[in-house]
DNA sequence: CTTTTTGTGTAACGCTCAGTCAAGATTGGA
DNA sequence: TCCAATCTTGACTGAGCGTTACACAAAAAG
């Protein structure tokens, strides 16, 4: 009973994302979030509660669908040294293609809003940690397969290459153009 | 001419940074840089402007100065592998004993003000490539010194390690906790 | 001592912020 | 058809924002 909701509650997140991702949290007004959604304010706040419960799903989504899309990723019948390396120079690509540099909104999220917002740590948190499972499970195959060293500490170097990542996005912020940061790929993958 | 200053601007910008760094730049009020600084707001803005203008002149310092002891930590006539390794692991040991988590202004103003903030821009540029020059020499002396190979490209292992840098940071903020960070430390050194 | 110049402190400006609320719209059920 | 529940809309609130204007204080110059 009651009325039916006029919009798709994912839709209008995926909007908040981009709004977020493009300008941050701090420097996102509810304004901001009521041109790009369509909604009106009083709709955004039934529905989140408030701009860090909208920030909040926003960044859930997020983390989902790059999560998943980088699952995808490595989930691929082919050498390491192929998968990592295709999966880095695709977020280059990335990183460049952006006129707008607005990197990765996992580590926005993180230097802005950490350690003050518990629930974007969480987030963020468990991002970071199914990105680096997702990329020990690959090492680990090759590992058996004899594609690397039967002493390679791979969850080492999954957590190494997932902080190669968020340094290849801050670097891609600060303007490094794409030259550079696939010299920069190559070196990381030098580490196996 | 005219009245002396009675605040001595280093000391007052010092403590700007350590607002900025806090809280970073949106987040943070004139409110609380009169409360951190003890000059009045108009003090404030008759000496930098604006608090963009103070917020540049926050940057600059903390780029100097951190620019200053990492070139400091870099000139010392040890094998590369202690030298970068004793750098990496401060790093290291500066992210996890700070309990509020700042990590790095420069990298911090990277994610958030960029590429928005063209001064910022140009700060957090000059502050990556002089670190990544400085790591360079090092680099070319070990080379000589027949530390390293002598095909190693050493400008893009120097990318490299900074890209570890901002990645280490991001890690920290994120939560990792010493262990993992040191493992990535010694994962990463073993590109050379 | 007076004038000129600069620094300081405060009150106030216009504006935007996040968040609220009441009135109207739209639905399902009785 | 009427009621109850839910959603939408937009005006509104009080607080806080960055910035400015101005009166006053202090120091150098004449």
């Amino acid at each position: 009973m009651g009325r039916t909701r006029e919009f798709d509650t994912e839709a209008v997140v995926e909007r908040a994302v981009e709004v977020f991702w493009r300008l941050g949290y701090e420097a996102t007004s509810i304004q901001d979030l009521v041109a790009a959604t369509g909604l009106g304010r009083g709709s955004i706040y039934a529905a989140f509660g408030s701009k860090d419960g909208l920030y909040a799903a926003a960044l859930k989504q997020y983390s989902e669908r790059s999560g998943a899309a980088m699952a995808e990723r490595l989930d691929r019948d082919e050498p390491v040294r192929v998968v990592l390396r295709d999966l880095l120079l695709h977020l280059v690509d990335q990183t460049v293609d952006d006129p707008e540099r607005r990197g990765c909104l996992i580590t926005n999220s993180a230097v802005e809003r950490l350690p003050r917002d518990r629930t974007a740590a969480r987030v963020v948190g468990t991002s970071l940690d199914r990105t680096a499972e997702a990329i020990t499970l690959v090492l680990r195959r090759a590992r058996e397969r004899g594609d690397l060293r039967p002493d390679a500490d791979v969850t080492a170097i999954a957590d190494f290459f997932v902080t190669t990542i968020q340094g290849l996005r801050v670097q891609g912020k600060a303007g490094a153009d794409r030259r550079r940061l696939t010299a920069v790929v190559d070196t990381a993958l030098a580490v196996l």
